[in-house]
DNA sequence: AGCACGCCGACT
DNA sequence: GTCGGCGTGCTC
C-alpha cells in the first residue's frame, strides 16, 4: 500500500469529512493517527483539519482525491473521548462536526505556519525558573489577569511532559493550604462528591456566602490526592459565568493550590497565551483549568471532576454560531467519562432543580452562611407610588445610601440599563430616536454626545433640534447607568462614585482596575449593570439598591421571571459578604418597585428560592413549557420581511410530521429588524427529546434544497424565543 | 464559511 | 473603456 485515507473533519457548514491522500513513508515515519491535526488544501486555500479516521479506501473516485500537505506531528493527538464529545455537540446542535472541533482550538494551532506553536512548545518546555518570573511578571501588569503557570517538575520532567502524549506523573506530591474549616454541610457534600463512584450529577444548592467555593475546591483537593496514590495527577475542570470573574477564582484557587499549574482559558486571552493555556491543559499539566464555557471544550485528559459554578447564568448558553449549553455539555462530559459534576447556584436553573425533583440529578444543600455571624441581607420593597422617584432614585433610597456614606460603608446600585436614556423624544411633535436601521431606539450616550444603536453599529451626533419640527427641547426618556451616576454626583458631590458596565470597561483591564478600586475601599457608591451582580466579593458592601425591575415582571419571555428572581437574588448577595460589625448596620436590599405585593419580590423578601421554584414548575407544566417540553427554533433572515416568513412557510410544509411533533406558526422576531436584516422564527416542540432530534435530523437535508436559498439556522433548546 | 466566477452600473 | 456590486456554485 503506498497511500493511506484520511477523514478529516474541517471548519467548513459543509456537514461531511473530507478524505484526502496521505503518502506512505518508510518505517521510521509513523502513520498518521485519529485526533493529529493535518494541514490540507481546501478549494483555493490551506487549512487545518482534524483527522477522525485513517483508512485504506475512500468512497470518492481516487481523482477528486487530494494530498493531505502535513501532519501535526509535534502536538500529541487529541483524545477518542474529545472527538467524541465534539461529534456528541455536533449531533445534539446539528452542525458539521468540523465546527464544532475546530472553532474551540487556538487560532495559533489552525494556522498553517507553525511558529507560534513552536514557540508555546519552547515556552512549556523551558525550565521553570526561567519561564515563570516572566509569567509572573505580565501577570502582575495585567492585574492578574494573565498566564500564571506554576510547574512543580523539574526542569527534566517538564521537557518530557512536551515530548510525549502522557503526562509525567509528579514527583512530589499534591500540596494544598491550610483550609478553613467546613461546616456539617459543607463537609457532606464534600465527602459525596469526593468519593463519588461514576458519573453524578450534583446540584450544590446554597444562597451566597453560604461557602460553594469551599466545597468545589475542597473536593478538588480530595480528588487530587485520591489520583495521586493512584496514577497520573488529576484535572479539575471550573466554568464560571464571566471573564470577569476569572481573576478572583485564580486568586482563590492560587492560595489553596499553591504549587499545582492553573490554565486559564476564557475570550480574553492573547492568542498566544491562549495556546499555551490550552496545551498545558492538553497535556495534563494543567491540574486546574479555570474558564469561561468555551473551556468545556478542552482537551483535558485526566479530568475527574467539572465544577460548574453559577449553573444557571445564561452566559453559559453561546448565543451565536454553535449555540451551545456549556453546562448541559459539562454533565454529558461528566457521564461520558464516569466522574462526578458539581452544579452550584442559589438560584439553580428551573431544568435543574427539576433534574433534582425527578432524582437524576443529587441535591446537596448548604443552608446556613459559612462566614460565622454573617446573616442574609433584610430584602425590602420600596413602593414607588407612595415614594416617587427623582432622578431615578426614591427618597427613601437616598436617605438609606447617605446613611452608609456616613457610616464609611459601600452601597451598590444596580440598574440593568446602560448608556444615559434608552430613548430620547421630542414633546412638540413625538418624534423619537428610532435606529434606521434596526427596531429599536437610539440610546443617548451624553458623554459620547452620540445617539447609538446597541444592535448594529449606527451612531449619529446628538440632534441639536428635533429632525422632523425643529423644536430645540429633545427631552432623555428613562435612564440608564450614566444619567444615574449623573444624579448621584449631585446627591452626594463628596462621594466617590463608580459606574461598572459595558461601556466604562471597554478598554482592556479597566473592568479589573474598576473592581480593585472596589475592593481597596476607593469607592462609595458603586452603580452598575448585571456585570457587577455576579459573584464579585465585596466586603464593605452592606446596602444594595435595584433600581428598576419591574420590566421584567410582566415580560412576553416565560423566561424572564426566572431570570429576574437569579438576577435579584445574586445582586441580593453582594451584600452582607462578611460578619457583620458589631455597631455595624445589617446588610439591606431596598428594591424600588411599583408592586410590592408580587410573589416573586415575596419570596425574594423570604430568601425563598424554593417556593419561587415550585410555583413556576407548576406554571411550566401547565403551560407546556420547558423544562417540561424540548423546543428547537428555526430562525430566517432576509431583506424583506416576508421572504422570511415565506421560507419558514416552505419549511414547515417540507415534511411530514411525526404525532409527537409539533411545528408552530412563522412569526416575525421579537426584535424584527436589525441592521437592515428583517427576521422571523419558527418554533419547533415535543414532549420527547429523542423525537425532536429524529425529526430534526431528518428535516435539515430536506431544508437545505428550499429555494430560493436565504440565511436561516437552526437552534436546539434555545434561551429566547 | 470562503473564494472565485460572472454579468451589469458610475468613474479614473 | 475599467473597478466593483453581490447572485450562485464549489470545496475531498
Amino acid at each position: 500500500m503506498e497511500h493511506c485515507i484520511l477523514k478529516i473533519a474541517l471548519d467548513s457548514p459543509l456537514d461531511s469529512l473530507f478524505d484526502y491522500q496521505w503518502k506512505l513513508q518508510d518505517e521510521t515515519v509513523p502513520l498518521p493517527r485519529p485526533g493529529q491535526l493535518a494541514i490540507v488544501p481546501f478549494g483555493r486555500r490551506e487549512v487545518v483539519g482534524i483527522i477522525v479516521a485513517v483508512s485504506d479506501h475512500s468512497d470518492l473516485p481516487a481523482e477528486k482525491l487530494r494530498e493531505a500537505l502535513a501532519v501535526h506531528v509535534q502536538v500529541p493527538p487529541l483524545s477518542r473521548e474529545w472527538l467524541d464529545l465534539c461529534r456528541f455537540a455536533a449531533d445534539y446542535y446539528h452542525r458539521p462536526l468540523g465546527e464544532v472541533a475546530i472553532p474551540g482550538l487556538p487560532k495559533n494551532l489552525r494556522t498553517t505556519k507553525t511558529t507560534a506553536l513552536d514557540k508555546a512548545l519552547a515556552k512549556l518546555a523551558r525550565p521553570a525558573d526561567v519561564a515563570l518570573p516572566r509569567l509572573r511578571k505580565a501577570a502582575r501588569a495585567r492585574g492578574r489577569n494573565a498566564a500564571i503557570t506554576t510547574p512543580v517538575e523539574s526542569p527534566a520532567q517538564a521537557e518530557a511532559a512536551v515530548e510525549v502524549a502522557e503526562p509525567a506523573a509528579l514527583a512530589s506530591p499534591v500540596f494544598w493550604s491550610a483550609t478553613p474549616n467546613l461546616n456539617a454541610a459543607q463537609e457532606q457534600a464534600v465527602a459525596s462528591i469526593a468519593e463519588t463512584m461514576g458519573f453524578t450529577p450534583y446540584l450544590l444548592f446554597g444562597v451566597t456566602g453560604s461557602g460553594k467555593t469551599e466545597v468545589y475546591l475542597q473536593a478538588a483537593a480530595r480528588i487530587f490526592a485520591q489520583a495521586h496514590s493512584e496514577g497520573p495527577p488529576a484535572q479539575v475542570l471550573i466554568l464560571v459565568p464571566e471573564i470577569n470573574l476569572t481573576p478572583q477564582w485564580l486568586a482563590n484557587v492560587q492560595a489553596r493550590f499553591p504549587h499545582l499549574t492553573i490554565a486559564l482559558l476564557h475570550s480574553g486571552l492573547a492568542e498566544g497565551e491562549r495556546l499555551t493555556h490550552w496545551l498545558a491543559a492538553h497535556y495534563g499539566r494543567a491540574q486546574i483549568v479555570l474558564g469561561t464555557r468555551l473551556a468545556i471544550l478542552a482537551s483535558l485528559p485526566n479530568l475527574k471532576l467539572i465544577v460548574v459554578d453559577e449553573e444557571h447564568d445564561p452566559s453559559y448558553k453561546q448565543q451565536e454560531g454553535l449555540r451551545y449549553s456549556a453546562r448541559d455539555l459539562a454533565v454529558w462530559r461528566a457521564h461520558q467519562l464516569g466522574i462526578p459534576v458539581v452544579l452550584g447556584s442559589a438560584t439553580p436553573s428551573l431544568e435543574s432543580w427539576q433534574h433534582v425533583q425527578s432524582g437524576r440529578y443529587k441535591k446537596l444543600e448548604l443552608r446556613e452562611r459559612a462566614v460565622p455571624d454573617a446573616v442574609l441581607p433584610k430584602v425590602r420593597m420600596i413602593d414607588m407610588e407612595r415614594d416617587r422617584p427623582t432622578g431615578g432614585m426614591t427618597s427613601s433610597l437616598i436617605k438609606a445610601v447617605r446613611l452608609r456614606l456616613e457610616c464609611g460603608e459601600q452601597s451598590l446600585l444596580f440598574l440593568n440599563r446602560r448608556g444615559y436614556a434608552p430613548v430620547m423624544a421630542c414633546e412638540a411633535c413625538g418624534w423619537i430616536s428610532n435606529c434606521a436601521h434596526c427596531s429599536a431606539f437610539m440610546v443617548l450616550h451624553k458623554l459620547d454626545r452620540k445617539l447609538r444603536c446597541h444592535h448594529c453599529s449606527n451612531e449619529m451626533r446628538i440632534p441639536r433640534n428635533c429632525p422632523t419640527c425643529g423644536n430645540i427641547d429633545l427631552q432623555p426618556i428613562g435612564r440608564g447607568t450614566q444619567r444615574v451616576e449623573e444624579s448621584l454626583q449631585q446627591l452626594f458631590p463628596a462621594a466617590r462614585i463608580q459606574r461598572i458596565d459595558a461601556d466604562s470597561t471597554r478598554l482592556k483591564g479597566s473592568a479589573q482596575a474598576a473592581f480593585d478600586a472596589v475592593h481597596r475601599g476607593e469607592v462609595d457608591i458603586l452603580i452598575g449593570t448585571q456585570m457587577v451582580a455576579k459573584g464579585h466579593d465585596f466586603q464593605n458592601l452592606t446596602l444594595v439598591g435595584v433600581l428598576n425591575p419591574d420590566t421584567a415582571l410582566f415580560s412576553q419571555d416565560y423566561r424572564a421571571a426566572e431570570r429576574l428572581f437569579a438576577q435579584l437574588m445574586q445582586v441580593a448577595g453582594r451584600a452582607g459578604r462578611r460578619a457583620q460589625k458589631e455597631d455595624g448596620n445589617p446588610s439591606e436590599v431596598w428594591i424600588q418597585t411599583r408592586y410590592p405585593q408580587h410573589p416573586l419580590y415575596a419570596a425574594l423578601r423570604a430568601h425563598d428560592y424554593e417556593r419561587f421554584a415550585d410555583v413556576q414548575l407548576q406554571d411550566r407544566v401547565q403551560a407546556g413549557l420547558p423544562p417540561f417540553i424540548y423546543q428547537a427554533l428555526m430562525r430566517a433572515e432576509a431583506r424583506e420581511l416576508q421572504t422570511a416568513l415565506e421560507f419558514l412557510e416552505a419549511a414547515r410544509s417540507s415534511m411530514d410530521l411525526p404525532p409527537e411533533v409539533i411545528l408552530h406558526d412563522p412569526i416575525p422576531m421579537a426584535m424584527t429588524r436589525v441592521a437592515n436584516v428583517e427576521r422571523a422564527q419558527l418554533l419547533i416542540e415535543s414532549t420527547s427529546r429523542v423525537a425532536l432530534q429524529a425529526y430534526l435530523t431528518a428535516w435539515l437535508p430536506v431544508l437545505r434544497e428550499i429555494k430560493p436559498r436565504i440565511k436561516w439556522s437552526l437552534e436546539v433548546d434555545p434561551q429566547d424565543i
